[in-house]
RNA sequence: GGGCACGUAGCUCAGCCCGGACCAGAGCGUCGGACUUCUAAUCCGACGGUCGUGGGUUCAAAUCCCACCGUGCCCGCCA
């Protein structure tokens, strides 16, 4: 509701400004603080006290007189305070918020009529997805989550590397060493599985005798050739390795959950002669240099050049990359990626590169993360060092059900939790606070990965908003019926608890907007914790079930409308919301 | 050496993009309080900060610009 006042506002201001005669070219639209009682407010008269010759007090209270709320739904007035001007609410948004609210789809934004493919996770098919890994497919589901709230036609995207060297070695290693060299499996997965024979290959070609090493990488070589001569006995040679390594990580990314629409696999681009044709335009791109027997590419502002076709003939990584995102430009209006911050310089060469072909790189945006590290250092699937993803949501369901059973005995609801219960809460609450510990924080951020600071339940945690939740809906069932939004009087909500409830309701469609435009779901996050520091207020000072009766419907109103509003915000970060805890 | 990021209470972070009522907000930790009352994974209070450093722009700077310092990542015919 919070997105109709603000057009009202900006309408409204723009036509006190002419009428003023003053330029409204910026508004200085911004979120009062909360001991304010408004629920937007202006800085303009700041801007405008020189050209005035008065003070900015002055001057916001002109422009107070000058703005007409006549044709205004949802606000009451407008007031100069000081040289703020600040937004009085009708009683009529106060009504429609709620009414807004309790609708199942609260938070979604108009349709956009426009596609979007979000791209994430994309690891190697090597090995077991290691926590290192863990914040790209928490904040890509999330980034796609909140374009699908905002009205985006949204596809999630896993490109699958089944083409390059270290799928090679994969394979090669897999027909190369016999099982009975290997250690035995850390888990019964196909990924903890094939990874054995990864490590085996890749210590082999750094350790093992000249001789051997040499005949090992010219098959190798011969593999990669195979694959780029679309010779389908190479093909199968590593999709056997390839495709079950990949079915292992899905298992694993399924329990977050991060499902994906499409995984894309790297080897379409080689097999459809898309890599071809864009290989054959670079070269006769004015950029394209021939040197050492190698194709690339000296593009405008960046210091290094992108080989583009090897001396042997063979296409790299990046090349097959610009044919998967060319056919992902011709397919969707927009084009999200999210890798870590060691790809960079590629993602500049690619959208360089892309520019160079013709293709509007603004469809195109790259979020880049931050390695999560161990306190001794980096993590690695090829050197095996790394808590492994499983291992960390394992645990962390683990300590959520100890932590449920703790709290069984000083429980005071007698609702008696049945075994099916705890195993649902403590999945819920286990999962949930590592995905909010991750998608919580600025993915720039370098985050030290410590057992106990992810696995924190306490405040500023997803328990902690799960928690407000699980109260809302316990009200709602001990109420029995929740009464139609119209069919209260919202004039009964005179407490600033109930109030700034609803004001944080009411601004939960132009959270969504700002996360959307930005890509930069923590803000989610972040209202999640101040929604629920106003629902604990509200929570506090406000019995509903025993409140007279008038007030107890309203009341019950804004509970359920509380109630969608969380459960929506935990579903856009991908985190369960329980009905108990 | 060059490029790109990050630097806010003891610790972990939000605020920075779009400068204004923030002479800075949370949580953890420490100390002290609140369960016969809709779930205490909660709430209330206290203590705690030269917003890395120095300059600049501005009526106004944690926020914009410059320099410096520290940290991370990248600088492969790997991905």
């Amino acid at each position: 509701m919070l997105l109709e006042l603000r057009a009202e506002a900006e309408t409204g201001l723009t036509e006190a400004l002419d009428v003023l005669g003053h330029p409204a070219d910026d508004l200085g639209i911004e979120r009062p603080p909360d001991d304010v009682d408004a629920v937007l407010a202006s800085s303009v008269a700041f801007r405008l006290a020189e050209a005035a010759s008065r003070p900015p007090p002055a001057v916001a209270a002109n422009l107070a007189d000058a703005f007409d709320t006549d044709g205004c739904e949802y606000i009451e007035r407008v007031r100069a305070r000081g040289p703020y001007l600040n937004v009085i609410p009708s009683e009529r948004y106060a009504e429609a918020t709620l009414a807004g609210a309790v609708q199942d789809g609260y938070g979604h934004l108009d349709r956009r009529e426009t596609s979007v493919v979000v791209e994430h996770t994309s690891a190697n098919p090597t090995g077991p997805v290691h926590v290192g890994r863990a914040r790209n497919p928490i904040i890509g589901d999330a980034i796609a989550s909140v374009l699908e709230y905002a009205g985006y036609d949204v596809e999630r995207h896993y490109y699958v590397n089944n083409a390059g060297r270290q799928v090679a070695t994969l394979a090669w290693a897999y027909e190369q060493f016999d099982e009975t060299a290997l250690p035995d499996p850390e888990r019964d997965k196909p990924d903890y599985d094939l990874v054995r024979y990864y490590r085996k290959g890749t210590t082999f070609l750094e350790e093992g005798p000249e001789a051997a090493v040499t005949e090992a990488e010219a098959e190798i070589q011969s593999i990669m050739r195979g694959l780029e001569q679309g010779d389908e006995t190479a093909y199968d040679r590593v999709s056997v390795a390839v495709e079950a390594t990949l079915s292992g990580m899905r298992e694993t990314l399924d329990r977050l959950p991060a499902p994906f629409d499409e995984f894309v696999r790297e080897t379409r681009f080689m097999r459809d002669g898309s890599t071809d044709d864009v290989v054959a335009r670079l070269k006769t791109t004015d950029h394209a240099v021939y040197e050492e027997d190698a194709w690339q590419l000296d593009l405008p502002g960046i210091e290094k050049n992108l080989v583009f076709l090897r001396s042997d003939g063979t296409s790299l990584y990046t090349t097959r990359d610009l044919a998967h995102h060319e056919w992902k430009l011709d397919r969707f209006d927009r084009a999200v990626t999210v890798l870590g911050e060691d790809h960079e310089l590629q993602a500049r060469q690619l959208r360089a590169t892309l520019d160079l072909l013709g293709h509007d790189t603004d469809r195109l945006d790259t979020i880049h993360f931050s390695w999560v590290n161990l306190p001794e250092g980096g993590m690695s699937t090829r050197e095996g060092t790394g808590v492994d993803l499983d291992d960390l949501l394992d645990e962390a369901v683990r300590r959520a059900r100890a932590e449920v059973e703790q709290r069984l005995d000083g429980r005071m609801r007698d609702d008696d939790l049945s075994e099916a219960d705890i195993d649902r809460i403590a999945r819920q609450v286990g999962i949930g606070a590592v995905r909010y510990d991750i998608v919580a924080r600025q993915p720039r951020k370098v985050i030290t990965f410590e057992w106990e600071r992810a696995l924190d339940f306490e405040a500023q945690s997803a328990p902690y908003v799960q928690y407000i939740h699980a109260r809302a809906s316990g009200i709602l069932a001990e109420a029995g019926a929740t009464p139609a939004p119209g069919a209260v009087d919202t004039t009964t909500l005179t407490t600033d608890a109930e109030r700034t409830l609803l004001r944080e309701i009411a601004r939960f469609p132009a959270v969504i907007e700002e996360a959307a435009d930005g890509l930069e779901p923590h803000l989610i996050a972040t209202y999640t914790r101040e929604f629920a520091e106003a629902f604990n207020g509200f929570y506090r000072e406000c019995p509903v079930l025993d409140a007279p009766e008038e007030t107890r419907r309203a009341r019950l109103a804004l509970v359920a409308a509380a109630r969608t509003t969380i459960a929506n915000a935990l579903d856009v970060l991908g985190i369960a919301a329980p009905d108990s805890m």
